[in-house]
DNA sequence: TACGATAGGGAACGATCGTTCTCAACGTCA
DNA sequence: TGACGTTGAGAACGATCGTTCCCTATCGTA
């Protein structure tokens, strides 16, 4: 088996792929970007592209599945940071501010994906969905330990918060909604 | 002059391509639906059609303005049937749960077309952004009533209900918002 | 009735899309 | 060393996009 291609660089050609399908996507929205164009920024021809994936939605899910990895992984670490229940929930509006104001910042991935492909690819509306369902659940797991039954609220103004910041492109709303949500949680 | 057009006739079909631009651009999407769609639906020419709006980005603007007025006057008159300002509020979310509860509720056009055109158009984006900032408007409008300095929380919830049964199709969320709000709001 | 300006339908255009195919180059093993 | 299997680069393909153009039908006017 001549010029075989070894699993490593395979792997670091994949991440390469979703690197640069990731940040053109997010940059320009998925249906302005060519493939050529994720073949020139990813320096991989367009047959070792189709190689690792069948058509461009399946490297649409596959490059939100992986963010949706980290992304909630960055908001687990952070609030895994703070040990008081009341301000582990309060540390995801600190976390949602310094998302907010990084540049190039332009709204939540998902959310984006679905305004653009929600009606025509059942694949990117299952994925935006089980982001969406794993990050209420992130949000119940922290919320739950403060007693108090206020998941939904707590959720509803995080995702209030990101879609105004987003439009915007003020990242006050991270700040209004931390406000709103020590309310819920009443005085410390 | 022969073979005029009347400026009734212009008016008449200027709705109807406004109609058909309009639905189709929410069921499925913008960049999904070819002008040629748009006029198979219209029952116009394509000449018409680019005599009332030079190009296809002219359309969307006209038509989310257009559905900005009648989305934002629908609100209104709602609210304006309610007397006691603290349920005037709470009957934004009412309003918005029969919205969500409508067959084909598939988000809010306005998020929707950030997320396709937001990056790639200015006129799309400054239109949407327009309408949110309207919307907030409103909004502080009714909560400034109320004597409670609760607009920012009460418009962030509105937008995650919005979004969140957008993506979710589960119009649960109007309920779960107008719950916080009555809570922000105080007792009775 | 004959003329001419205009509007109509829809074919056509160039661009660009996602995807596939060609073909030369190369590395590996018999 | 020679044959073969695989790769890479990118040309090519068919489809479809937004937009324009051609040509005929139609109507008001003289």
């Amino acid at each position: 088996m001549p010029a075989a291609v070894t699993d490593e660089q395979n792997r670091v050609d994949r991440e390469a792929l979703l690197d640069a399908a990731e940040k053109l996507f997010y940059e320009n929205g998925i249906q302005a970007v060519g493939m050529d164009q994720v073949r020139a920024a990813s320096g991989l021809s367009l047959k070792r592209i189709y190689r690792f994936f069948e058509a461009k939605e399946d490297l649409v899910v596959a490059m939100l599945k992986r963010r949706d990895q980290r992304w909630r992984g960055s908001l687990a670490a952070h609030v895994d940071r703070v040990a008081d229940p009341r301000e582990r929930v309060l540390s995801v509006f600190d976390w949602l501010a310094e998302w907010f104001a990084e540049p190039g910042f332009r709204g939540c991935a998902w959310i984006n994906a679905h305004g653009e492909l929600g009606a025509s690819s059942e694949a990117v509306l299952a994925e935006v969905r089980a982001h969406k369902q794993a990050f209420r659940e992130q949000i119940d797991t922290w919320v739950r330990v403060t007693g108090l039954p206020v998941t939904e609220p707590v959720y509803l103004l995080a995702e209030g918060a990101i879609v105004t910041a987003g439009i915007s492109g003020d990242p006050a709303p991270a700040r209004q909604a931390r406000d709103a949500v020590a309310a819920l949680l009443g005085s410390p």
